[in-house]
RNA sequence: GGUGAGGUAGCUCAGUUGGCUAGAGCGAGGGUCUCAUAAUCCCUAGGUCGGGAGUUCGAUUCUCCCCCUCACCA
């Protein structure tokens, strides 16, 4: 029975580009809505840009543009990031729109007129010069615990204490570096407390199906101890204004109207967006899809960072403005890279756009999260090296190749193939694929994923088996050879049905070749339906991955680590705001093997030509001839050590030659100088003249 | 420190009411076919089931203590 579906992923904050950490969410929401589709479901997949909060505000007027046109920036590139790696939002709007404000307004209405709202005085930290309250990212200062020095207003990344502020010693602006001072200011509280509203959140955390057993522990840990929630924020900030007279000045906080963004895109979506016969006016959608006991899914997707936000103050809000709580809320993990959090330092901050230059197939990056995914809470590793193994030995040497070798022993048949009557090839090939089929069907409703691919391995183990066992391409038009071929090419059209929702371009491709056969998954589905079978192409491949590739991920971090930095640099604002956690690394030994120094190319360069980068403090732009027909272009943050830049010229200097080209101020720097020190007191790394240019650094 | 989740073969994980010689995939080692992208298929690998104690005829599976990892919070 078709089911209606209102399906989110969280809003990615619009204040930086999207990395694989992001992608696992985005995977995992796009393959569930896939399936569900597949399978005739009516699934509307919202998504939109989290524009508003503190980190926009400063970094819009850092880059000397408004936050309207900051956001948007990243908010279409965002979209486009996503859409390469298959995600298919049905929108993808933002926060920062009217449809969000009026929602806004009437969520805080609502709690107010519950009586859920009141206003409370709080200390904060100032900064007189920037003339605003410092959230605790933005001010920074001594450990009290351990002494530390530059450390973030709420907790210290060295001995791992979380403090307040205040507590600070030493404390400074992140922004201007000027010593703030305590000042006090009104926000709003909710009371989250109140029998009426807890019994709610209460209610719906125990409800069967809202959370996996783990997550609702987790939660109800929460419960037991319950804080009420400050949801405005002081000005200046990026956001909508409280219209309510008792907080006037004040806006609302970003997590207050972020969720809200969820039921503001899906109806922007509805009325402007859907294809003409989906259009719903707004009173329309909301009683479709938002009011109690409306017939249609709620399920966010979430991760586990934003958990507290969107389980307990999520219903609050909901259940405040009289609308129908989330029927699903699964949550995911977070990424690590090599077995460790993704680091700038280490060079495993993997962008999007970093695994799309490498020239890895971005169905791969899918198959592999979702081969590695389950309902549960785990941390999903992308090793490289497992992910590599998982892609060559699954989809290469197994479903790939399964095709690939049925497709070469039907062409060589005459005509249509049909199956005989009445032969017995020794593999009950139908029942396999029905029973895979059937097992994947279950297992991606449950969001287990894992299982549902190991189900369609299992079937192309079987058809690899049996052809090994049968052996048709000795008698290739014998009747078992026949029978054997069609059952196969029947079980690769279940495995395309299957594996579509995580490789929907290559099981399109697969589906034309079996002769444009559909991908619809209905209850009951089978392949055998009879009918004869004809390829109409060769199957889709795909090329093994080898070590080389997958290196190229690490290997094209924007900055290569010299040293482990101990403590981290007095970082941009734009880096203190990402949401990505930007803990220290924990300086381990770090010793290497050979080739892992051997990936890294370094050649003696020839300085032909070196001048300052305009607008650009700190760069310069050489010409360098590394060898090559032609000198590359490097751009090299050395300017405050090499004042005259004609000091370089005619120097040889050594260069990291395959490193992936990276564009600084719009020039694209083709690869990186190694120079000692920090600035002003650096030192380029020079060789002897007697040395080539191009000569390898070893 | 508090709360929660975990710690099973090199890796990723299954093990749903305690019980046959603890399983799968990948990797690794050996062998094999040759239709297929040097792809397949077969065999093998012996992991104190984090450590200790207890309950029991018997515990990876129950209880207690400890160690370690992770997350959230103060």
């Amino acid at each position: 029975m078709s089911q209606r579906l209102l399906v989110t992923s969280a809003l990615p904050y619009a204040n930086g580009s999207i990395h694989l950490g992001h992608l696992v969410e985005y995977v995992q929401t796009d393959v569930y809505v896939r399936f569900r589709k597949a399978c005739g479901d009516d699934v509307t997949y919202v998504c939109a840009a989290d524009s508003h909060g503190t980190p926009i505000e400063v970094n819009a007027a850092k880059a000397g543009v408004t936050p309207k046109a900051f956001v948007e920036k990243y908010r279409a590139e965002q979209h486009e990031d996503f859409r390469r790696f298959g995600v298919d939002f049905s929108t993808y709007y933002t926060t920062d729109s009217e449809e969000n404000r009026r929602w806004a307004y009437r969520v805080y209405d609502a709690l107010k007129a519950k009586g859920l709202v009141y206003k409370k005085s709080v200390e904060q930290l100032y900064c007189e010069t920037d003339r605003r309250f410092l959230p605790d990212r933005f001010v920074k200062g001594t450990c009290p615990v351990c002494k530390t020095p530059d450390q973030y207003g709420d907790v210290c990344e060295s001995c791992g204490t979380t403090y307040d502020p205040r507590d600070l010693v030493e404390p400074y602006c992140a922004i201007c570096r000027s010593k703030p001072v305590i000042r006090t200011s009104d926000h709003a509280y909710v009371n989250l407390r109140k029998p009426e509203v807890f019994s709610v959140i209460e209610g719906w955390v125990n409800g069967e199906g809202h959370l996996v057993p783990s997550v609702r522990e987790q939660v109800k840990g929460w419960l037991a101890d319950l804080q009420d929630w400050c949801i405005t924020r002081d000005e200046p900030y990026f956001g909508f204004p409280v219209k309510d007279p008792d907080f006037a000045g004040k806006y609302l906080y970003v997590w207050v109207d972020a969720p809200i963004g969820y039921l503001s895109s899906a109806e922007h979506y509805f009325a402007a967006e859907a294809p003409e016969g989906r259009r719903l006016a707004p009173a329309e959608f909301e009683a479709r899809y938002l009011a109690p006991g409306a017939a249609s899914r709620m399920e966010h997707f979430i991760g586990k960072d934003i958990l507290r936000f969107h389980a307990v103050f999520w219903p609050a809000m909901l259940w405040a403005t009289g609308l129908k709580l989330p029927d699903r809320m699964p949550v995911h993990g977070h990424l690590t890279v090599n077995g460790e959090k993704m680091s700038k330092s280490r060079g495993t901050f993997i962008t999007g756009k970093t695994y799309l230059d490498s020239g890895l197939d971005p169905e791969l990056l899918r198959y592999f999260y979702a081969s590695n995914l389950s309902p549960g809470i785990y941390d999903v590793d992308l090793s490289l090296d497992e992910f590599r193994n998982r892609v060559n030995a699954d989809l290469v040497k197994r479903i790939a190749n399964l095709a690939s070798r049925v497709h070469a022993l039907v062409a060589k048949l005459p005509g249509e193939l049909s199956r005989p009557a009445g032969v017995d090839t020794g593999h009950d090939l139908q029942r396999a694929a029905e029973r895979a089929v059937q097992t994947a069907r279950d297992a991606y409703r449950e969001l287990e994923y894992r299982t549902a691919l190991r189900a369609v391995n299992d079937l192309a183990d079987a058809g690899n088996k049996a052809l090994q066992e049968r052996k048709p391409w000795e008698a290739p038009d014998s009747a078992p050879s026949r029978a054997l071929l069609y059952d196969l090419t029947k079980a690769l059209h279940a495995v395309a049905v299957a594996l579509a929702p995580v490789l929907p371009r290559f099981c399109g491709a697969l589906a034309a070749a079996l002769g444009d056969v559909p991908l619809a998954w209905p209850e009951g589905f089978t392949p055998f339906d009879g009918r004869p079978v004809r390829f109409a192409a060769k199957p889709p491949q795909i090329a093994p991955v080898d070590a080389k590739q997958v290196a190229r991920l690490i290997a094209a971090a924007p900055e290569a680590p010299k040293a482990p930095a101990k403590v981290a640099k007095a970082a941009s604002p734009s880096e203190t705001a990402t949401k990505v956690s930007a803990k220290a690394a924990p300086p381990p030994p770090g010793v290497i093997q050979y080739d892992d120094f051997a990936r890294v190319e370094l050649r003696v360069g020839l300085v032909k030509a070196a001048e300052k980068v305009e607008k650009a403090d700190k760069l310069l732009k050489l010409a360098v001839d590394v060898g090559e027909p032609e000198a590359r272009t490097i751009v090299a943050g050395i300017a405050q050590a090499y004042p005259d830049p004609q000091a370089l010229v005619g120097r040889r200097i050594v260069v990291v030659a395959n490193l992936a080209p990276r564009a600084l101020r719009g020039i694209t720097s083709q690869g990186m100088l190694l120079a000692a020190g920090e600035p002003p007191n650096l030192s380029v790394v020079t060789v002897a003249d007697s040395i080539a240019p191009g000569t390898r650094v070893k």
